[in-house]
DNA sequence: GAGGTGTGATATGTTTAAGTATCATTTCGC
DNA sequence: GCGAAATGATACTTAAACATATCACACCTC
């Protein structure tokens, strides 16, 4: 095994978070993404570049979407995908249905 | 010429805008991403699929970055990217079908 | 403990992304 | 007009993505 660029590391891990919760094999993936498990095990293991195209049909199979945003734009995209915590909820805020 | 795939056109769009917003030739891009101008030509032009890993690098030439959301997203992230006309409701406008 | 399923892993061959080199065309300023 | 720069375009080669096939291991259930 190679040195591996860390990006694909990082992008494999996602997809196979992505995978695991949607509850599919890898070979359910790689069918509904036209390729071969041996090539989607490498993608989803982050050992072998993907070709964008590849990736398009990857995350598609998994309900995701691959696009390209102004990096400007990066915080407000991630605080979208996370609205929980860190954001202004109090934490003791008093819950509407506080029973005792 | 092949039959090209649509997506790679889109994209191969974004990509040049993006450069000739940044007032880039295509020489320039190029070489900041690590790649030959006959390869960043293609890419632009939409003709050939580029790996994910040298979109990325063009991506990141351009001031873009390359991201995976999940579909159910795309809504809200293009109107972030939009913030222009077409959401124009007024916040306290009648609502049609205010049942009473 | 035999069979089925999901995964890890490798070998071989084909396809194609990408590099290098080269030439033609357009658009500048001089 | 005449170079210089930017782009369009192609040929030839190399490196890598991908398919196909195959084996091993873990986990399960009967």
């Amino acid at each position: 095994m190679q040195p591996e660029n860390e990006a694909l590391h990082e992008i494999g891990g996602m997809i196979r978070q992505a995978r695991l919760k949607a509850a599919l094999t890898q070979e359910q993936v790689a069918e509904r993404a036209g390729i071969s498990r041996p090539r989607y095990r490498e993608i989803e293991k982050g050992t072998a570049a993907a070709r964008a195209t590849t990736l398009t049909n990857v995350a598609r199979a998994l309900g995701l979407e691959m696009i390209l945003v102004p990096q400007a734009m990066l915080p407000a995209i991630h605080s979208l995908m996370r609205p929980h915590e860190d954001e202004d909820l109090p934490a003791f805020a008093p819950l509407p249905d506080g029973g005792l």
